[in-house]
Formats: structure tokens, sequence, C-alpha cells
DNA sequence: AATTAGCACTCGAGTAATATGAGTGCTAAC
DNA sequence: GTTAGCACTCATATTACTCGAGTGCTAATT
């Protein structure tokens, strides 16, 4: 357990090294008005935190740095919610104010926003189109043999992707089969669509259709939607932040947000409320100097996505922090309003 | 009129320059198994290149590099078609041998190969929507006062946009009109449609329909399709290059990329055939030490697409250009057998 | 027992002095 | 016209040196 006094001499080490970027020595910092001990007293404490492994030194005479532990210490225990100021609220309820209704042009708006209020990277999951319900399905044969297969969801969101026909095809029945599927099929969300079809519709089918489970297997074989869409705002943003001073790591650092894939991996699995992942903790080798703070968003119970925003290990976590709590409860209100029921 | 011995000198700089990013010197040149002659002699034609602006020294007793002029000269006079090896022709071939039938996959993958195998950025302007013709027009509504217009072209390609009705609508009118238009647009390019419904066909649902010009303006509104997408393909690769040493460069560079706008305006006007832009005639900032060399690419005689590759001024012109030359006809003729007619 | 002053020591960062070598232009000889 | 020779230039690397902010430890002070 850390005395009071530890635990003032960390944060005040940490506060001060997020905002210079430099190591934190005793003398300096017997200077803040909070301190009212000698240096030397400090260097005393500093020994035992290091012992403790929640600061370090860059090398043996040089003041002292934050560890991952200490930063990890420092979120759980001495962080204190910054208020947002008039002008943070203001920037972020004016992408709310205008109303806009296509839902990828709202949430690469917030990417930006959030980018530019922290001047780090922002990340947002874009909906889950899984959650999505069907509104409506369709099919347009394009020629001979290929069609495209639209699903529109209750969001306004469209989804479409390209069939080839194995053979010739019977246009009105498949027809009827668009017709039938639309009409049980309307409200259902499109993660359990595929399971519905087989369970409940594929029996009506086979007493209409010839060949119904053919056509069937080329539109459920569409359904496979992708991993949702990430929007960036700010990408080069943490390119400015002194820890990035080498290029391979630039080269690396992109590769990996280029890449995409790890980085939904990242995202994905969210637990509801804030999350803050520090250096390694967040297991890739390219992020071992950033940390990723997410918050979810959802349209009434069901979360359906996530913001987050990237930044070094030295990132201000506490406004990050306060930012994403009051940006992803102002968003979720928004679209739950948008596209409940 | 530059001499024999001056083409050969100014070759050699060049060619050598772009293979080790160092300043070329009368001693190691006259080393060369081509030149015959000595380094004072190599030292005076070099005297007469650099007069002429072909060449330049980076301080006073420096090795000489190539000019923006020189290279200008190089492309237009010097430059020897490479052949593509079996191997890279293999690679594209491999690409347009597996058979997408999504545009969109087909074209992101090449932006990826042409990556790979140039080690610089390529870049791949989309084909144009525009150009596609019509297919079939729906509207879906989502709610009271909202719906998506969809519209789907010949080559499979699905556009959408959200409509909000400003007061209450009347479905089946909406629905008679969209049928009116469908029957009569269909095969009609994009680019036309918006004229064709004013000159053509607003005259036929003046009669049948109350409101029709309300309706009307909603679906031709949705009609400005926004400029074409921009696919990448190794992005960062160019970071590799020597000349992008400072992280400030870097960044403006990164942005430049990101911003997109202006990008699209240095690819969007470009002639049939491959087009060589170096250094500042690329009339950007944050281009001056990049070259950028593009071709086109088209569905028959229609001209649809533009693939370029985005390296620096001292990139490996005669390979890429073959690259691209070879690349973009096999391109076109895989769209072509697509999608012609 | 806790705190502090004092001191020797460390090490990164900056600066200045110096050597190295690849390059140049010019001149005179071939 | 070509080349050898030479004095000169300048970026780069190496070295030595200083400076100062930092440390840990010890002994004196509270």
């Amino acid at each position: 357990m850390l005395t009071d006094r530890q635990l003032l001499i960390l944060q005040i080490i940490i506060d001060d090294f997020i905002q210079y970027a430099q190591p934190v020595g005793s003398r300096s910092l017997s200077k803040k008005e909070s301190i009212t001990f000698s240096s030397a007293t400090i260097r005393n404490e500093m020994a035992d935190l290091e012992e403790l492994g929640l600061i370090e030194k860059t090398h043996t005479s040089s003041g002292r740095v934050p560890s991952e532990k200490g930063y990890r210490y420092y979120v759980d225990h001495l962080l204190s919610p910054k208020k947002l100021t008039k002008k943070e609220i203001m920037a972020i309820r004016s992408i709310f104010a205008e109303k806009i209704y296509e839902l990828e042009t709202l949430v690469q708006k917030s990417a930006q926003i959030l980018s530019e209020l922290t001047s780090y990277t922002a990340i947002v999951l874009g909906p889950k189109v899984s959650e999505n319900r069907l509104k409506r399905l369709q099919i347009v044969p394009i020629n001979e043999d290929k069609a495209v297969a639209i699903f529109v969801t209750n969001t306004g969101h469209v989804e479409n992707k390209m069939i080839t026909f194995p053979e010739k095809i019977d246009m009105s029945e498949l027809e009827k089969i668009v017709n039938i599927l639309n009409e049980k099929l309307a409200g259902v969300p499109l993660s359990e669509l595929k399971d519905k079809i087989y369970k409940e519709i594929a029996n009506i089918l086979r007493k209409h259709i010839r060949n119904y489970d053919i056509l069937l297997k080329l539109i459920t074989g569409t359904l496979n939607v992708g991993h949702e869409k990430i929007y960036f705002g700010g990408k080069t943003n943490i390119l400015s932040q002194p820890e990035f001073r080498d290029v391979s790591q630039i080269q690396t650092f992109l590769d990996f947000i280029e890449q995409e894939d790890e980085l939904y991996d990242l995202l994905k699995t969210n637990p509801s409320g804030i999350t803050v992942k520090i250096g390694t903790e967040n297991k890739i080798s390219a992020m071992e100097n950033c940390s990723l703070i997410t918050a979810t968003y959802s349209i009434g119970e069901k979360q359906i996505g996530t913001v987050a925003v990237l930044g070094p290990k030295r990132m201000d976590y506490s406004r990050v922090i306060s930012l994403l709590k009051f940006f992803s409860k102002d968003l979720s209100q928004v679209l739950t309003k948008l596209y409940q029921g």
C-alpha cells in the first residue's frame, strides 16, 4: 500500500510527464507548490516507487518516467475526471445538431471531431450491420448469369453483393422466392437471417418452387457480411507526438493501422463502457508505445459499435476518458432517437 | 543539342542516382565500363550539363544530382522500355485469372499488386460511376419521412442515398414514378440521367401524377455522385525511400494522401495513355519530391478510370512505365470482356 | 525515526577541434 | 580535344571536452 506522499509524488510525476514528455527529476519536482518536502526526501520516495515498478529511469542518472504498471495504477486509482469545457461540449453537440441522416456520414464526422479535440487519432468502428433489421431484399439481374443481391436495413444501410448463377435460372422463380423472403423476413436482424431462412422458410419454399435449394444457397451465400467498416480521424495526428521520432517506427505503426484486421480485433471485443489498454496490454508490437481508450455506443439497449482514441502511452487519459464518455452517451442518444423501433 | 557523349553521361548519372540515391561524381563515373574517357573530361562535360540545367550539385564540392529538368529530359529522350520479367507478367495475370466479379475487389487487388511490384505507392481511381448505365432504380421507404434511393448499374455497381421527404408523400405515386423512370431510363449512363429526366420524362409524368415535381426533385437530388473512390496499395511504401527522412515531411505527405480531394484532381484529368508528372509539375507542394505516373483504363473505347504509381522523383521510370502500360492494357481487356455491351 | 544538506558520481546533450575523403574547377602538358 | 596534376571545398565522422540535471549515499539536523 502506498503512502499519501508516495501517491502525491507518483501523480505529479505522471501528470508532468504526460504534459512535457521529459523525465521528471527530484529537484524540479520539489519546486511544485503542492510539495512541501525536500528533493532528497523525494529521491528516497522515488527509489521506493521504482522498486515497486511504478516508475523507471531511462539511464542511471536520469529523472523518472512512468512505467506501464505506473500508468495502469494511475488510470485505476489516481484519475480525477476532467470537466469538459463549454467549447468541447459545443464541438461535440454541433455534429449531432445538424440533421444528418446518413449513418456513415455521422460516424465519419464523429471520428473527425474526436481527433480534432484530442489531437490524437480517433477510430470509430461502424455500426454493426448484423444488428440492423432487414427492411427489404432485392435481386437485380445484371446479365444472364449475374445479379446483385441488395439488402436494405432499418437504418437505411444498403448492403450489396454480386451473385453468379451456376446455370440458367428461371427468373420468375427467383422473384417468387424474393417475395416470400421479404414477406417473412422483414424486421429480422441480419445476423439471424440465415438461421431463420433454413429453419422456417425453407419448408414453405419447398412446396412452391423447384430448385429452391440452389437459389436459396446463392442468396444466403451473400449474407456473410465482412467486418464493419473502420472510420478514422486524424490518422497522422499521432505522428506529431515526440515518441514517434524515427521513421521505421512510424512505418510499422502506419502499416498496422492500414492493415485494419488486427485493429478490428482490438476494437470489436469490447465490454460496454470505457476501456483503457496501455502499451503492451494491447498485445500487439506495433502498439507497445500506444494506449487505446475505447467506449461503446448503442441504439436503445443494443450495443452496436465502438468509438476509440489512440494516442501515445503518455496520453492525457483523464481528458480523453471524459470526452469519450460524454461523446458515446450523446451519440447513443441521437442514434436511439433516430432508429429506435 | 546534346552530343552523344553528353547524353551518355547524363543517362549514366540519372540511372546511377535512381539506383543508389547518392550524388554521382566524375571519378566513380569514369570507372563504369561504358566510359572510355577520363574523369577530367567528365568534369568538363558535367559542367556543361549543369549549365544547361540538367544536373545540379548539392553543395560546391559534391557530385551531381539530376535536376527536375534533367529527369524530364531523361523521360522524354533517354528512356528505353524495360521488358517485363516472366514473374511480373505472372503476378499481374494472376489477378485477372481468378474470376472476380466485384469490380471493387478487382480494382483493390490491382492497387495491391502494383504496389508490391514497384515498392512504391499505387493509386487506382475507381471506375467512373457516371459512365455506368442504369440497370434499375429502386426506392425503399425506411420510415414515414425517409427512404433510400438505390441505383443499380450495368456493372453491378450499387449507388445509394438517403432521401428525406419534406411532407407526407403518397407512396403509390412515388412507385408510379419509379416504374416510369425504370421503363424509360434503362441503359442510360448515369451522367445523362438528370438531363434526360427533365427533357423527356417530366412531360410524361406531368400528365399522370400530382406533385410529380417535388418527387422528381428528390430523386434527381440523389444523383450528384461524389467523386470516384480512390484505392491505395502500399500507402506507406514510399516512406522507406531515403528521401523521406524527416517526420514533418512524412506528415505533410500523408496528410495530402489522406485528404484525397487534391489527389483526386491530380488523377481525374488525364489524357488516355501514359502520363509522367515530375516533382513540381504536379503543382502541389506536398508532391514536389515525388513523381506520379498515370495510365488510363477503359471498357471498350470508353475511358473509365486511372491507375497510377506514386514514387520519389528518383523512381525507376522505365520499369514503372512498362508495368503500367502492360497492366492497364490487360485490365481494360478484362473489363471490356466482362461488361461490354 | 524521519528529513534534509552535502557531496561524489553518472550520463546525455551540446560544442568545438580535427581528420578524412569524395568531390570540384582550373591550368598546363600531351 | 583530352588528360594529369593540384589546390581547394565541404559534408561526415571522430574525438575530446564541458555542462547540467539527475542520482545514491552518508552524516547532520529536527
